[in-house]
DNA sequence: CTGAAGTTTCAAAAATTAATGAAATTAATT
DNA sequence: AATTAATTTCATTAATTTTTGAAACTTCAG
């Protein structure tokens, strides 16, 4: 397959993946033309490459930025700026786990400690199913944060070595 | 907090959380709808406690029941259908994680293999940047892929005791 | 077989989310 | 301080996704 060819295929399939994760399209596109650029890339190559408005870009690298994905680059000399994204796919997946923990299952669990107790009639059968679920769900949760924490602390060979060991 | 204040809080948030997972919000309502029902509910149960219309209960039920995270219930006697959800925190994870590993990691394994060799100069640092990207992620992948596998085989209190062990 | 109850489908409408591009702002250069 | 380059903002437009509701279909009962 031609150079060409296969990125645009990474490209366009880095998006579809991304947009199922919550992260969009066009932002998944940025970072997958990213990764695959050996050097930094300015906004207007960014436009270029991928066929989109300059205030698109803007937008979607500084979520990038803000999800520590990408790194704004200053290259003497250059009155433009430069972005260069992480290229570590570890730190790529642990970045992303960071974040996502600490904006979407942080609060999550705030709110199942405020609704495990509910007045009433323990007895009653709504109530019960209510918070024995609520309190399955937290409990749940935070046994996956405690993992997350650990993970993301954790060196990547030592996990993964780990990890297999006991996955066989 | 009153019971039915906080059904609708609980049954709201679950919708959100669910969006940020590439879960709809109705499907992800729904789910909670029925994970803190004691008894199966009907359609028209479904339609009128959460204001939402019949095709949509219908097709989202359908989707829940695809992803095996809700059952179809006959009630002897009873004319209509009934569904019921999988109260098993565990279970309902292991297998979204399973769909999502089958609808999206997996296809995207498959497209990274045939997208590591690419024509021409191997010295090319497009090149280069291009295969070390793919490949890095690929082998990511297949690790996680395996980890997934074991995942879901793994009961849940090994598999809980276990990784708590290894985290602390 | 006929009618009523229940379920499914799907084209059209509504709602939501993302993209554009021009204007405003900021920063560097002369 | 004026000019130019680069970046950011955001109201408008476009695209996508979700919801509706009525018609078609299916199933069961009499």
């Amino acid at each position: 397959m031609k150079l060409e060819e296969a990125q645009h295929q990474f490209i366009a399939s880095w998006g579809a993946f991304g947009s199922h994760w919550g992260i969009n399209r066009t932002m998944a596109q940025i970072h997958a033309l990213l990764m695959i650029s050996p050097d930094p890339l300015s906004q207007d190559d960014i436009m270029e490459q991928l066929n989109i408005s300059r205030g698109n870009v803007n937008m979607n690298i500084r979520d990038l930025v803000d999800w520590g994905l990408v790194f704004r680059i200053l290259i003497p000399g250059e009155r433009k700026e430069f972005f260069s994204a992480e290229k570590d796919i570890w730190k790529v997946a642990t970045q992303i786990v960071k974040e996502r923990k600490k904006r979407e299952l942080d609060p999550m669990l705030r709110l199942l400690d405020q609704l495990e107790d509910v007045e009433g009639d323990k007895k009653d059968k709504h109530i019960k199913q209510f918070t024995e679920t609520v309190s399955s769900i937290r409990r749940f949760g935070l046994q996956a944060d405690k993992m997350l924490d650990g993970l993301v602390k954790a060196d990547e060979n030592w996990f993964l070595g780990n990890l297999m060991k006991i996955f066989r």
